[in-house]
DNA sequence: GTGCGCTACGTGAACGTTCACGTGGGTATA
DNA sequence: TATACCCACGTGAACGTTCACGTAGCGCAC
């Protein structure tokens, strides 16, 4: 029963030690082990249950340098505890799961890792990447040679394709709602990461200059408690706004909190939107009104622009390389 | 700038064709693309640069084969969007990292799949697994061969190791806090997935009867939409309960919107424990009262103990290769 | 001019598997 | 009895890379 362990650290048996150990030769140790035809039943069982004592289990290397290789592809995340990014991952897992790619999945949100660490870790086992990726999406796709990087959220990056959201006409779906309901003084609850104002938030303060609607920016870590504790600081601090603008809906749920903490009333003191279209929206208390993406095809486009670059029909670096997403204003209660 | 396409599936240019044109020997090529010692910086560059053109790029098999494994492990799980579980693979991934391992991720809630093909998709690819499997624990342990199985909330599977969770502890903590809130009648809202009645739905029902708490069952899809429906349904139907244990925080927080919409105070007329211990719980409205994991500690545990399985420190299937977990209450505002 | 060392390269072998054949022996068919 | 065929199994070659050497050319010191 115990493996005849050839030491913890023992070199792996090869299909050669197999293949002795059974007195037979190698491809008959390749047909037992891969059920395949021109062997007998007797010899088949034989092998396998020496193989399974033995700890034989076949290079996967050796297998996929003769067979040609299955396509797998990285998928580098900042971090799998915001909803958004799950739902992006699983995504982007069933539309490559339909072309049989593999998808290895590294999260660098943890620590002190950047995106260029994850994809250090992802480049020698994949054949093309997909990533938010902003701001080191031209390190990485240096990183990956010639092979594909898809990036999202990073436009003008040096990658071969990508996917940006187009929000500037996102800020004037919620601004223009906002207004109707009154605002005339909006927060944008910004996150502190990438940079000293997110495309998000510039392109709410763009709108917001049009509108003649008055925009103040808040940074935050990108995650529901560093929001909430954000808010409460400046709810008791006197500031006071009829809106708010989240960056993402994570913070839109920890914003939503603080304000009930504070006894402002949602959306009756400040109206509260959020963006990215989360299922979580929908579980809040008021339900969060959002601009929402359809998470499904975002990952799908990225898998097929992906296909495209790698069988060819899209030329890397050309504007068929480059999409826009849009994004809808869902309205549920917040605002 | 536009490569020597050798047509969209023309086969990879490999090391020697770069040798070729470049009119070197392989040595160099790889010198090169390796930035090794031991050639000019000349000839380096030129080299790069001709690779890039070609759109050669080493093979990873190859060089995987020549260079001995990275180990890779691979984790299946149902559901990505349910959040306990890019949790979960969240802290895999972490203390994955932490070892250089590569991790693939399956999931296989989409569609009719089932562990079994998330196992198969993942088997050629990897050198160990960790997952939630039940009840095909055994069947993958099969498809993995001798290589490691993890299995997760899927006791006495076949498999080299497994995690288990304490239900019974779990159940006796829930119920009795129940019982202290003066519950006389408990509603288990179960998951309709894996058999009749899921182990944590019998751990309550075998406490339920030892306290004298009546405890009935209802079976759903364990997403919050589904429990929503559920409740919905059964309040309407006039039958009350004044307590409700799910089976997971998601299915909880769909009770939690469907007791609101009927006008049910939550605890006041219902209390409410859910089970996991996700960070959504904190964000809902009445904020969730749980049975909760350290889900950090749940991944770490799994990694550790296949790392175990893989040096050799620790015998499959032998008493140390079988942990369990314990939840703890955490009392929010639900319960 | 011999010896030494350095630089920039080239060559045989090896990694572990599968593919495409080749082979010996037995059995049915003509 | 000769022929054909099938079954179970074996052998050379190939996949694409890196490792461990080997080597030609050059400069420099003695």
């Amino acid at each position: 029963m115990t493996p005849q362990t050839p030491g913890p650290r023992g070199k792996r048996a090869t299909i050669l030690d197999v293949a002795a150990a059974a007195s037979v030769s190698r491809q008959t140790v390749t047909r037992a082990m891969n059920d395949m035809a021109g062997i007998s039943q007797e010899t088949r069982e034989r092998v396998q249950k020496l193989a399974a004592e033995m700890g034989y289990s076949p290079s996967r290397f050796a297998k996929g340098l003769v067979q040609g290789a299955r396509t797998s592809i990285g998928l580098a995340i900042p971090d799998l505890t915001n909803p958004y990014f799950p739902a992006f991952a699983s995504s982007v897992v069933e539309a490559a799961a339909e072309r049989g790619w593999n998808v290895v999945v590294d999260d660098y949100g943890h620590g002190t890792g950047s995106a260029v660490d994850a994809a250090a870790r992802l480049a020698p086992q994949v054949d093309a990447l997909i990533g938010y990726l902003a701001p080191h999406a031209n390190e990485v796709q240096a990183l990956m040679g010639r092979r594909p990087v898809v990036a999202l959220d990073s436009p003008d990056a040096g990658t071969a394709g990508g996917i940006s959201f187009d929000y500037l006409q996102a800020a004037r779906l919620a601004l223009s709602h906002l207004a109707s309901r009154g605002c005339r003084h909006v927060l944008f609850l910004d996150s502190d990461q990438g940079g000293p104002a997110s495309s998000r938030s510039a392109a709410a303060a763009a709108v917001a200059a049009e509108t003649g609607i008055r925009l103040t920016r808040l940074q935050a870590h990108p995650s529901a408690a560093a929001a909430r504790s954000a808010v409460a600081l400046l709810a008791a601090g006197g500031e006071r706004a009829d809106g708010i603008l989240a960056f993402n809906d994570l913070m839109a749920a920890g914003v939503l909190k603080a304000l009930r903490e504070s006894g402002t009333s949602v959306p009756g003191d400040c109206s509260v939107i959020g963006m990215d279209g989360i299922p979580l929206g929908e579980l809040l208390t008021p339900e969060l009104t959002t601009l929402s993406l359809d998470l499904r095809s975002v990952g799908r486009a990225a898998v097929d622009l992906l296909d495209g670059l790698l069988s060819g029909s899209i030329q890397d670096r050309s504007p068929e390389a480059f999409l826009t997403l849009q994004h809808q204003l869902v309205v549920r209660q917040s605002a």
